[in-house]
DNA sequence: GTGAAAGCGCTAACAA
DNA sequence: TTGTTAGCGCTTTCAC
């Protein structure tokens, strides 16, 4: 190849890589010489001898939830950023599926590690992944030693929601979302937080207003919704486990004719987009994406590019309360 | 490696990789092996040796709009279904980004074919990418004979958007999203669209009802509203380029006070999730979005399997008009 | 500071 | 039907 027009091929590979032994004319004869070739490396061929391919994956159960998606796009400009592409997948929460991308399979090498939001797997099932594969967990596990973990402090979070509520002077306050079984985690904190919540003033959570749903998405949240408002004594207000849960749930409420929030109150989480320009605008626990994304991108090349894996770290992003018409009404509007 | 417990390698990779001529015995004997070794063969000695990737690059301006975030989901599942990994990237609509997609660049072998989704680049930038490269293009450009293009016929579409408004009765019709510039073609079939639906009937689109945004989101959608508003004759019906810009206009809307659809119809284009469940619901044109994510997908590895390159093809998928409360009102709930 | 040569682990042309 | 062997194009150890 391009040593021919010039020198020979370590020197090339010195050169294209920037690596610190060559002189500047020997630099210069080489530059031209890749010029004028048109020469590229050929990325392949530097995977297989440098046994990495200079990618990631992420892997997330849905792609068309707004929190997935706008943390991918945080994921892909911090990697991109660091010299790293996103490979990504999508598991729709299917065991087997999330199962063969952590374990020791023949698409290991595609990847130098995995950023990994998982749903369908339990605690057991995500331990018994390849240990060779550096590895960072989103969501609400908790990590077994093994692998990083970043998200959010999900008890505290929702215990804030539901004090929101509680300070309006709502006490029939139901919650949409829980998930009471293995693979359920990050709901069963959500619901600890809104049970811890009532606790704090004295007061108790009806266990009969804390409705189960398969999945955070609006189907789910307009049926939930819609089955509260059957009841003898529907709520007055309603802690939802995601914004896509509170938008349903609110479609629900407005279209029985009934008012957000001087008849129910609503509030969701994940502030998405979609939340900030709905009608009512929802209120919601707002987890800070951006630093979700850059801290997981970073310790994922940290374990990558580390010769002797890192200690497992819990990593906690922060979040607030955001506060919108859901639960404080409309502000007129001159 | 493997053959050590049993025969040679040649005949390993033809177990592996499925080939017809192998002995049922031999067969078995190597699959014995392969299991007892643990061994996974290596993707990345393997895509240097055929000189592929097995991943294709789904290249779209932004991510966390629904309409690409669903359409992604189609993407992967399709590829996902013939072997491949889809590698994704936005743009940011950033001309120097989306260049180098389609240049002859050195992350060229990285991916047999680009799916992209160009939005800073023109018509003319366009032609000029790696003519090598399997390439088709999403959206409204029109082939220049080196590339398959996907979409749907816009200018149809927006003609049965406008139609449908001014079934309703209504005269003072507004256009948001226009782009009257190079990179703008997509905004501009939806513009002759609207202007051919009153020329059919003998009236005339008001040139100062259309708007230009930089961006088909909810801010734009909103903030163009406002202007509309401010109008000494504000429009009685909007049709918005995109479900984001309707559900930006409707956010303006209802926070003056004013009823949709009674005071203002309004329709988008898209038919993403959101409108769906926003209040009200968002009437819209809906793009058959799987069919044309499996047709690119599949245009694509045809292009990247035959050893000449195919005919360049003008693909539309079919759409349809999706008819709900912000045009027609709110049905009454028992 | 630069050159030569040995892999990286697989595929595929060519023989047998 | 199966074995042998020559690359794929780069990185990198080891001399010079």
């Amino acid at each position: 190849m391009a040593e021919l027009a010039g020198v020979s091929s370590r020197t090339v590979s010195n050169v294209v890589n920037g690596y610190a032994n060559v002189t500047e004319r020997t630099k210069a004869r080489v530059q031209r010489a890749v010029d004028e070739l048109g020469y590229r490396p050929n990325v392949l061929a530097r995977n297989l001898a440098q046994g990495r391919s200079g990618q990631i994956a992420l892997v997330v159960p849905y792609l068309d939830t707004p929190y997935f998606s706008e943390l991918l796009q945080s994921v892909i400009r911090a990697a991109r950023a660091r010299g790293y592409n996103v490979l990504i997948d999508q598991t729709d929460g299917d065991p087997e599926h999330e199962r063969a991308f952590i374990a020791h399979g023949s698409r290991r090498l595609l990847f130098d590690g995995v950023i990994f939001s998982p749903l369908g797997l339990d605690q057991q099932a995500l331990a018994d992944h390849d240990p060779n594969l550096p590895l960072v967990i989103l969501g609400e596990r908790s990590s077994d030693g093994t692998f990083d973990h970043v998200g959010i402090d999900d008890v505290a979070a929702s215990r804030q929601a539901t004090e929101h509520l509680l300070d309006l002077g709502r006490r029939r306050l139901a919650a949409i979302g829980d998930q009471p079984y293995a693979t359920g985690e990050a709901a069963q904190l959500r619901t600890r937080g809104f049970r811890e919540a009532h606790a704090a003033r004295g007061l108790t959570a009806r266990e009969d207003l804390i409705i189960s749903t398969p999945r955070f998405n609006r189907k789910d949240g307009a049926q939930a919704m819609a089955a509260l408002l059957d009841l003898p004594e529907p709520p007055d207000a309603v802690f939802c486990y995601s914004d896509l849960v509170a938008l349903g749930a609110i479609h629900t409420l407005v279209s029985r004719g009934l008012r957000v929030p001087e008849d129910v109150a609503v509030i969701g989480y994940d502030d998405i987009e979609d939340g900030a320009y709905s009608n009512p605008t929802v209120s919601t626990i707002s987890p800070d994406k951006e630093m979700i994304a850059t801290t997981a991108v970073e310790r994922l090349l940290l374990r990558i590019s580390s010769p002797t894996p890192p200690p497992a770290l819990e990593l906690r992003a922060p979040h607030k309360l955001v506060i919108r018409e859901s639960t404080a009404g409309r502000v007129a509007v001159p």
